[in-house]
DNA sequence: GTTTGGATAAGTGGATACAAAAATCCAGTG
DNA sequence: CACTGGATTTTTGTATCCACTTATCCAAAC
């Protein structure tokens, strides 16, 4: 049903994608704290392989977004500033406004279906708890954005989601309610159900960048 | 005047950082031909160094989009299929779209006169060769994107111009024409002047599919 | 009490060495 | 003559080692 969510696959085949994997589950977790420094020996330890892997693996959380590494400097947990969370909420919004552009042309009756299944699924995680309630978020998006069939639209997309996981959390913990996420999000299916491309991408960008600016008074705790 | 343009700046302080410099450099002026193989060992030798930071060079310019790295079979350039030429046009507009929707408050006259300049030297070195010109559009484009004053917005538009550079140059050097190259920019620039903000944004995504469509025609050279 | 300088420790970057995997080549077979 | 299987070669992945940079800490000076 939903593919592979945002998360590499489970299997890794070589010591550094064991590394990745361990690291991004690690940081997606909020196992590390912003501006926390990561030491290759320490996490090679950890995973029982030598530092160089992990040094590789460094470089493709430092893509992604999630470290800074800095010349003989070392690796730190990249928090997001205020501004940079705003920022990617804006890409993030033009890229799933793409997304559903894209898609709707190919949405029939069982994806609407699918789409209220995903939503209850979201709203009964959400009385649980922030922790299952993001990750039904994202796949609430993910079956979205998937649609449109685009891989590299779909990385980015899914790229994004994760670096503002943790921001997602305090936010629904400290503000959001069950409920209206549930509205917020049943406009969106709404609005696909209707059939109207252009309104629908409009729906999806507002859903977006509305959810940036209510999340923005409370993503600045003195994160660097 | 133009800070950077897409390329990173030219002073490498670590063997690694010199590596990746190398290679995007050379990726760019299409040095290597899509579906080559790079073997760290040659790269290397070339310029006088191990594999070692060679190897995370490759890393780096697998995130990209530049190189394909799978595990035990190394780096390949990688070629864009016209599926994908055509999906990096279709998130290149709306990337350059959300730029500009974000740098129209800030435009100024100066703002205008130096894209006249910019839209004049393009026009220029259109005459010459598609070489110059490809660098030329990138600097106007550039120009109008650093407007928008989001770092990784620019980053990852910056990517897609570099990505979709070698195609640029094909495509110029077999159709298009300096002087319709012109008006299709100018249209922007006038866009820009009339001040409406929702308009303009409209403007650049059609522009940027524009080119897509065009150049889909020319861009399946049998590239994997 | 704060600042500065330098010794010492910690950590990073890179080279070499070695093991494992893949690709290649070649001989034997149908 | 095409094909299969296996030895050889090539290349990749990982570990270890060393040099150099950066951080830490303590003592002396102001």
């Amino acid at each position: 049903m939903i593919a592979s969510l945002s998360s590499p696959s489970p299997a890794a085949s070589t010591a550094e994608e064991e590394a990745y994997l361990y690291l991004h589950k690690a940081l997606r977790l909020g196992r590390y704290k912003a501006g926390e420094r990561l030491i290759p020996e320490d996490i090679a330890a950890e995973i029982g392989m030598s530092r160089m892997p992990v040094r590789e693996a460094f470089r493709r959380l430092a893509a992604d977004g999630l470290v800074t590494l800095r010349p003989n400097r070392g690796c730190v947990v990249a928090g997001l500033t205020l501004d940079e969370l705003t920022e990617a909420f804006e890409i993030r919004s033009v890229l799933e406004g793409l997304a559903v552009r894209l898609a709707m042309p190919k949405l029939t009756a069982e994806h609407f279906e699918e789409l209220d299944r995903l939503l209850l699924r979201m709203e009964r995680a959400g009385e649980a708890g922030s922790s299952d309630w993001v990750l039904r978020h994202q796949e609430f998006h993910a079956y979205i954005y998937g649609l449109s069939g685009r891989p590299k639209l779909i990385r980015q997309i899914a790229a994004l989601h994760v670096a503002i996981e943790p921001y997602m959390r305090i936010w629904f913990d400290y503000v959001e309610k069950p409920l209206s996420a549930r509205e917020e999000h049943q406009t969106l299916i709404d609005a696909f159900r209707a059939g109207d491309v252009a309104e629908a991408e409009r729906v999806m960008e507002d859903h977006v960048l509305g959810t940036a600016s209510l999340l923005a008074e409370f993503a600045s705790p003195g994160r660097r």
